[in-house]
DNA sequence: CTGTTAGCGCCTTCAT
DNA sequence: ATGAAGGCGCTAACAG
């Protein structure tokens, strides 16, 4: 490259990297130009890598591409680091052990920092990795104990409008199917639902709750034991979009209809959720914001500004799409 | 890392790499170990790449994350990865071309070759950016004029099937909600399906196709107009699931009982069909092996061996959820 | 069995 | 305005 332009490489070098600080003679300038189109030449990025020790990459941590709850996260995140000139990786974080392990290690080299998009508490391999690799990392929207740093919602709130909505409608006997309860995020939509139901003089009786495991599995099993007993809740609240595709499945399998039987409403993390039978009137979550804030946080850390704890607001506005309705006698 | 050991970093190197063709002494072995150990050492992934001018690492470019189409061909690509001990990275193609130019820049730096799993024909500056960083890429479920290397269904085979299941059923006025006709999966189901329906004995008349663009939106759409006239086709067969779901809304909406008003198939990718309401019958297709087929094509051709255009054998299958049934006279 | 050496491609002082 | 030289961390001959 440097012998085609009858350059030196450095200055190849600075050109190519349009150094400010440097300027060139016109004739170099064409003359380096006109052989690096000519050769098609792109700089290597490992050798950049490794000489600037910088990757101007990071990854985030997916818990499986099945699950379509958090594609809206990943938009935002993916816009923030095209905004920075950074290559974004995404990565199936693994089930198994192991595999998990190697994945990580393979991945760590490749990246300045990694965002976390799932984990449950009981998680203390990834804990340990990223306490191990020493890379920079924010949790998104699920948290662990001694997480470096998150970026979460204010989930109780989240929650909190569910119970709102529906009461409001003059429900009193309401389920929630919840998330698996072995991550945070379940965790705080559960004192959030707790809370708001208890804010509006109500109990929660045995039976009203069920952990959905955030699957589309999960929630179908979790619907078909709240709505078992003789005596049915008149709404279910559910945590997540994937459960509330199986618990559409378990109820209309029952034969009950939404909302003239039962009441469904949930938080809202897909363009699916206006395309069920019937709609489903949703929690507003701005994830693509979420993305945003956790992708800037880690790329600040990343530029030495080391990253804080952020909750992101979020309006917790009721879209209604039809599937809440006042409870009839049964 | 050597110091500590009180080795040479050759030794450090080919040790812990597990070079068979060398042994060591069960002293020094240990006192590497132990240093690693210590240290938390980790082979920097840039200077091993570097070095080698091998990244091993793949990446795979998707159409956008939201659309759960595909998720089970990535699937596939993982585990075939996994065991080639290949990184994958995933990457959102992007839309608009300036930004997508960037990212497949950036990417191409990063990887050994490249999984393509979107496409249009019209689609020539990725073609034309593949013909230039002269980076392995196959093609998978899609291809496009000039493709290097393609990895396949016999989507004709596909579609015959939903047709060979409608007319056995009964059905002789039966429309098809294609995906978006500028990419050649589209194209072949179209002729897939227009051959099954002629080798019949049935025509297609005016009305009975619409392009559902492979998008929910698009699928609604589209079925919105299939249905629109006087006569209705007594049913659907829609080339994915993903239009499938917008096909169900508008169908819904406009308050046709599936199967008893209208029947309908589609192509089965991703376990949401089975908790739709009503669950869909699906053409069975093995995208992951497809997935695992294509990857392995790549790493082959990565490590030198060419790869070829291949149709991967999927039993086209029926799963019958009941969405179908034999036609009524309207 | 282990050390020495060269060089992968790039960026950055330091000269000129 | 541009060239010269060193070194990022690693691997692969080649010595010994």
């Amino acid at each position: 490259m440097a012998k085609v332009a009858g350059v030196d490489l450095s200055t190849v070098s600075r050109l190519l990297r349009d150094d400010r600080a440097a300027s060139y003679r016109p004739e170099t300038r064409a003359r380096v130009l006109a052989a690096a189109e000519q050769l098609g030449y792109r700089v290597n990025a490992q050798a950049r890598a490794l000489r600037l020790g910088r990757q101007d990459s990071i990854a985030i941590l997916v818990p499986d591409l099945d699950n379509f709850g958090f594609t809206a996260v990943l938009r935002g995140v993916q816009e923030a680091c095209e905004e920075a000139g950074v290559t974004l990786l995404i990565s199936e974080i693994g089930s198994s052990a192991p595999e998990r392990t190697d994945r990580l290690a393979a991945l760590a080299g490749r990246v300045d920092g990694v965002l976390v998009a799932h984990a449950q508490d009981t998680d203390t391999a990834l804990q340990a990795w990223l306490d191990d690799i020493r890379l920079p990392s924010v949790f998104v929207q699920r948290s662990i104990p001694g997480a470096s740093v998150s970026v979460l919602f204010d989930e109780e709130n989240n929650a909190a409008a569910m119970v709102d909505h529906l009461v409001a409608m003059g429900h009193r006997d309401i389920a929630h199917l919840s998330g698996d309860l072995s991550t945070d995020t379940a965790k705080r939509r559960k004192v959030g639902f707790d809370s708001a139901m208890a804010a509006h003089g109500l109990s929660i009786p045995r039976g009203r709750r069920a952990d959905g495991g955030w699957n589309i599995e999960g929630g179908r099993a979790a619907a078909e034991k709240l709505v078992a007993g003789r005596k049915r809740p008149t709404a279910l609240a559910v945590d997540s979009l994937v459960q509330a595709i199986g618990m559409l499945g378990a109820l209309h399998a029952k034969g009950l209809s939404i909302p003239d039987d039962i009441s469904v409403i949930t938080i809202d993390e897909h363009p699916l959720a206006a395309h069920t039978t019937p709609p489903l009137t949703t929690v507003y979550l701005d994830q693509r914001e979420l993305g945003r804030r956790a992708a800037t946080a880690l790329l600040d850390w990343v530029d030495g500004t080391p990253a804080q704890n952020l909750i992101v607001e979020s309006p917790s506005d009721i879209i209604d799409r039809g599937s809440t309705a006042p409870p009839v006698a049964q």
